[in-house]
This record gives structure tokens, C-alpha cells and sequence, in this order.
DNA sequence: GATGAATGAGGCTTCATTCAT
DNA sequence: GATGAATGAAGCCTCATTCAT
């Protein structure tokens, strides 16, 4: 899991605990002030504990924030293999990733905004850790291109710019969210994306494919 | 344009002159650094003048964020405008204003990802200011959608919906370079997204259109 | 008593204690130097504590000064009681609370000064709690005078603008200390003070009844 | 004249000029919002000049200061000796002196505050100006208080000491006058003065006198 | 393990004063 | 003589971090 970060207390399963209470707290308190607007001891009231506990379990306020950053981009690679369980059709998967990862957005709209703004707040060594985690969640999505390219689904297009492309479209249901929640419903936002996607990506065959799964499903 | 905030000094060609200096040296820090690790020392410093001058043309540190910000939205105001100078045909309109702003966010990389990271750092109001020209811009690339959709050249989309997808697809050249710049080219990155958009938007008619358009240019 | 000024710090014994600290060392400098001219840092290292602490039992230098000024005016507000204590006799009292009230000021002629000086450098609000404590101090003044004038023992005058002239003849040995000092004592200033206001008050029943304290005290 | 304090220019009656307009907008802003929270800026432009102005006419803020109160006690000194002429009798001309320093008090309320809160925000040279100037004007009222009891008409008090009482009196009506002004008018204040200072210095002899001029009057 | 009072370095901002025009 | 833009020292206050209990 995320946290290789050093922690003075032995117990393992309080580290955990303690850890979760101290992220929950500073999830909430950073999306909504930012980073440096929110202090250690902000922190440590909505949470519950004493200034000095935070530093038990962490040797930095940067520290917090990376575990913070790091428990959003866990729930993106959680969220997406669950989509995925049980479904083999590779266009169904792709939709599914897709569609996942935008509501996955949505539940955590707040902190992925949060993401975007302080990922540079970090040192560059821990920042490569977000970078990591990023990188491999939009493996996933490649994947399932790729898998729909090789059915001959989907042109042949550059699975990994493609996959930034569906990834920045979720991204932007948070990111632009103050405008865009004026224009549409979450649902709609994802069912006219996937219509353009289709548009863009689907060969004849996949066409034709789509319309039976839809008619199917 | 741009600055209604409030100067102590009455000469306007001088306050001008000192904001774009003032300006300059907090785009480069601000993009680098941050908005919170760079004090308003560096800045002076950066500029060449000393703290206390800062603040005969600014109130606040904020008000050197916005500043800022409000120049970074303004190079898009103003770059768009001129790429569609000549052009009369919906669809080279079209493609002349979705290249001139990716190629604005390639200029000013780190402004815009400034942009994207620091705004929330405004106090509300002033955020507004920033929102509002973010949705003129938009309205300049929507504007050319839907004169193509009036052509016959694309199919019946939300333009305003599209739009953001197209200033999603510029501004992740900035957000995501750092992984992108591994992938393609700027142009190249252009080039997949006109086709990658052709192909989700154009109708019949239109890829008729497109096609004449590239030949004959 | 005196402050209802708010502390992040929770245990009230130790609230108490800083503060106490915190006043001491702040009314010897604004005493000397004046509220302008002496620095958070110099109260801090007078008081022997760091200068992050005082911010945690005050939330302002004026709100040092506050303290300080409504530390004055309780020591006046506890040393007239005290000095009633166990008399009865209208005219005793009277001057009891007058020569308690001199010397208080004597105590704490620095104090006393800086109270003239400073009223008018906090915000309004703060302000008003000073005048009312002033008014409280000047009501137990008048009300000895009162009983005096429904003893017969004094003319009928407005009893609380004479309160005011002997508060002000209190005062005035602080005020004007630099030059009374050289013209009498203490006592000899409160000896005339007395002559001169049993001259204006008394009636020819106060003067026997005045003849007689004196031969029997 | 009042100001040994030096200037750059040498026109002297511009210099005089100039300060007079440098203290008027002094004075008020002094007396509204204290000393330390008035800035030369504040100053020069409601004198109507630039900043750099003030410096060509005093040394220091401070210098502007001392200007300013020795305008004020100017003002005293003007204004007893003014009230004296004509008048011989001495009894008619205690209450002439003592009379008019309550109402110059009370035409410059707002500089005698000022005067009192500020002297000692000078250094000590500059204040000893301060001193000797109050001890000037004093020493007027403590004069016409020695004609009386060399008449007969007084007791035979301690001059001085009775003359800061006459002052204080004077003062307080600027000092206390957020209350004061509640329990009486001006011309109450004086009266009832009048009667109590009467009642604590007139001889039997002192009364009669006092009779025939009030009769005569 | 937990607490929370204490520390002190550091940043923003003000403003008296200067000086080139 | 007058201007006002520029300087830079200095002070208030915050807050990450420590440590005695």
C-alpha cells in the first residue's frame, strides 16, 4: 500500500488507524483552504488529536499532504478493477473504466482538485510517488484500448495519448466543475463524452458491436 | 485591460510599465515555486526593485496573483482573435482558433498550470474576475463550433460542452508535460487531436469540406 | 474580572499566570516608552517568554494594552473598598476613599499616566470598557459624597461633577508629577487637597461635625 | 514666536506660511486618529502638498508634532492675556483668566486631548519646550490668584498648587468630555466651577467683593 | 502513546525619509 | 521650491515543530 512513509510508532494497525484519522481531516481541510491555508493544528482539531500526535505519524506537514495525495489516486486504482470484475466484452470493459473512473471523480470531485493544485507543492522525490501512481491508473485505461484496438473496435490510435484524453475528460467534470455542473448532470456529461468517443474512436466493426451491446444490455 | 485594481501611484503609463515588471518576475516564481514559497522579497528582488515599490501597485500579495493570473488569461484573449484575423471559412476558423490556443499554452506552459493550481488561492471575488475570462475565451472556441454546426460542417453538439473538451485538450499539453513531452510533439500532439476531433465531430458534408480544405491549402 | 478577552490557551490558572506576566512587564514599557514605541518583543523578553507566546493568551498588541489598562483601573476599583472597610461615619469615608484613591494613583503613577495616554489608541469597542470601569470607579466617589449631602454634611451639588474635579485632583498628581514633585509630598498635596475641598463642600454642620473626627482621631 | 525648529528654506515668511498649513491638517489628524497612526503622507494631503514638502519645513515627524503642540499652548498664552485687557480689578481678572482658559479648552477640545496624550512621544529636549510653556501659562493664572490674596480678597494658598487646580479644572472639560458633556454645558461647567472654587479661596472680604461686582455687573 | 504549551524563524506590510526631476 | 516615486528598515503576527509532562 501507499505509505512508505516513516511513522515513530510500532504498532502497525494504530499507525494505520491513526493514519486514515489524520487523512480524513486534512482531505477535507485541504480541498477546501488549500494546503498552506490549512495548519497542523487545523488539522489535528478536525481529527480529533493534539498538534503533537500528527508528528508521530509523520515527519512533515508536506508529509500529510502526500499521504492525502496518495489516498485519492488509491481510490482511483480501487474504483476501476472493481468496475471491471466479471466483464470480458473488451469494449464493455473500456466503457466501464471509463465510466468509473468519472464517478470515482465525482464521490471525490473536492480532492481531485485538491490533486491537481498541490502535487507541486511536494518535494520532487515524493512527487515522482504521485507521478507513479498516475502513470499506472492510466495504464489501466490504455489497456482496455489497446484490448478494443487489437478486437479491431477501435482505430489505431496512440493508446497512451488517448488514455490521457479520457483521463483529462474525467479530471475535468472536478476541475471545471463550478461551470459545468450549470450545463449538465454527471450522467449526461459521461453519456455525451462516450458519444464522442465512440465518434472518434470506434471503427465499423466496433459500431456495429456497440449497438449490440447497447441493444443487449 | 485586465486591472482594476488600485494603485497608489497616479501616472498610468508608469503603473503600467512597473505591473509588467512586477508581472514578469511573479510569473517566473509564482510558475516555479509556487504562489506560497515565493515571498514577496523574491519577486522584488526578481524585478529589480525593492519590496516596499510592490506595494504602491498592488494591495496585496493576492492582488500579484492576480495580476498574474489575469495576464495569463488575457495572452489567450488576445492571441485567438489574431489567428482567426483573414479567415472567413467556419472549419479553418475552427482549427486556426483550437491551434493558437494550444500553441499560447505552449508559450506560457507554466503560467497556465499556475493558472490551474493557484486560482483557488484567490479569495472569492477576485476569483470571479479570473472565472469570467475563462468563459470569454471558452465563448471565442464555441463561437467557431457553432458556426460550423450552422454550416452543416459538424454534427449538433453542445458547443458550449465541446469547447471545454477542446480547452481540456490545449491546457493537458501544460498540465500533463511533463509526461506528454515523452509521447510527441507539440505539432504532433496537435495533429492527433484535429483528427481525433474530426472524427467525433465533422459530418459527411464537413469531411467533404475538410478534405478540399487540405488540398487546396 | 477584567478580561473577557479571549486565549487558545485552555487551563485557567495558567492563563491567568502568563497574563499576569504578560502585564507587568508590558505596563513598565508602555510606561516608559509608550504603546508605539515598545514592541511585542519587548514585552516578550521583559516578560522573560518567547514573543509567539504572548499571541497565545492575547490576540492583538492592543489587546496587551487593554489588559494592561483595565489592570489599572481594577487596582483602583479594589483599593477604595478596601479602605471603607469598617467605617461608618459618612464624612470618614469620604475622605478615606479620596486619600485611598491618591495614593493608589501614587502607586502607580506610571500607570495612571499611561491610562490618559493610551485610552485612545484602542478601536471603540475596547474603548467602552475602559470608560465604564472609570465610571464605576467615579460612582463609588459620588456615593460617598451623597451620603455627605443627605447627612448634611455638605452642600447640595452635582455630585457627579464633583466626583469628577476630585478624580481629576487624583489624577493630576500623576499627571503633572514632574513639576508637583517639587512643590510638595504626597501627603502635603493630599493635606491641601483636603483643605481646599472641605472649604468648597462643607457645611457649617459638616465643619463641626469635620472639628470633631479630627480631635477625637 | 514658538519655533526654533529649523528649515531648508530660507523665505521666511513662506516658511511661516507653510507650517501653518504643515499644523493645521496636523493638528486635526493628530487629534482624530493619535500620533503614531497618522502618517506624514496623511498629513500632506490634507495640507494639500507633496510629502517631500514637509521635510523642506521639519526635520522629523516628531518636529511636526512639536509644532503642533506649541501651537496649542500658543493658543493658552494668546488668549488669557487677551481676556485680561482692560480689566483691573483683581478679582474680576482671576475669573476673566480662569474663564478663558475653559473656553480656548473648549474651542481646541481635540488639540488639548491631543497635547496630553502626545508630549510624551517627544524626546526629552523637545518636551522640556512643552514643559516650559505650560509652566508660562500657569504661571498666568497662578499671577491674578497672588493679586487676590495680596487684596485680601483669597486665602492664603499655596498659588501654584491652586493654579494647577484651576488648570486640571480647565483641562477636564476636554479630557472627560464624553461624560461631562452628558451632565452639563459649557457654561454650567464654568459656573459651577466658579461657585465651588469660590466657596474653597474667597475670604469673608473676598465674598463681599465678589457681591458688588456680580450686583454691579 | 498522547498532550498542548512554548518556541522562534520568517513573511507580509507599513511608512519615515530621500532624491532625481 | 516642489514633487512623488522609491527605498528599506522594522514590527506584527503565524505556524511548523519540539519537548516536558
Amino acid at each position: 500500500m501507499a505509505h512508505d512513509v516513516k511513522s515513530q510508532v510500532a504498532d502497525e494497525a494504530l499507525v494505520h488507524r491513526r493514519r486514515a484519522q489524520i487523512i480524513a481531516a486534512a482531505v477535507e481541510l485541504f480541498a477546501h483552504q488549500g494546503f498552506y491555508r490549512t495548519t497542523i493544528q487545523d488539522v489535528a482539531k478536525k481529527a480529533g488529536v493534539s498538534a503533537g500526535l500528527i508528528y508521530q505519524y509523520v515527519t512533515d506537514k508536506e508529509d500529510v499532504l502526500l499521504l492525502v495525495l496518495l489516498s485519492v489516486l488509491d481510490s482511483y486504482k480501487q474504483e476501476i478493477p472493481a468496475a471491471l470484475a466479471g466483464l470480458t466484452d473488451p469494449l464493455e470493459r473500456f466503457w466501464a473504466a471509463v465510466g468509473a473512473y468519472c464517478r470515482v471523480v465525482d464521490q471525490r470531485r473536492e480532492a481531485t482538485v485538491l490533486a491537481y493544485r498541490s502535487t507541486k507543492s511536494l518535494p520532487d522525490d515524493r512527487r515522482e510517488l504521485i507521478k507513479a501512481s498516475e502513470i499506472e491508473t492510466n495504464g489501466m485505461i490504455a489497456a482496455c484500448l489497446r484490448d478494443c484496438i487489437k478486437a479491431g473496435l477501435m482505430r489505431e490510435v496512440n493508446a497512451e495519448l488517448v488514455a490521457y484524453q479520457l483521463v483529462t475528460f474525467a479530471h475535468s467534470w472536478a476541475l471545471k466543475h463550478w461551470r459545468l455542473k450549470e450545463l449538465c448532470t454527471l450522467e449526461e456529461y459521461i453519456a455525451q463524452g462516450f458519444d464522442f468517443f465512440a465518434q472518434a474512436l470506434l471503427t465499423p466493426k466496433g459500431r456495429r458491436h456497440q449497438q449490440k451491446i447497447q441493444t443487449g444490455g
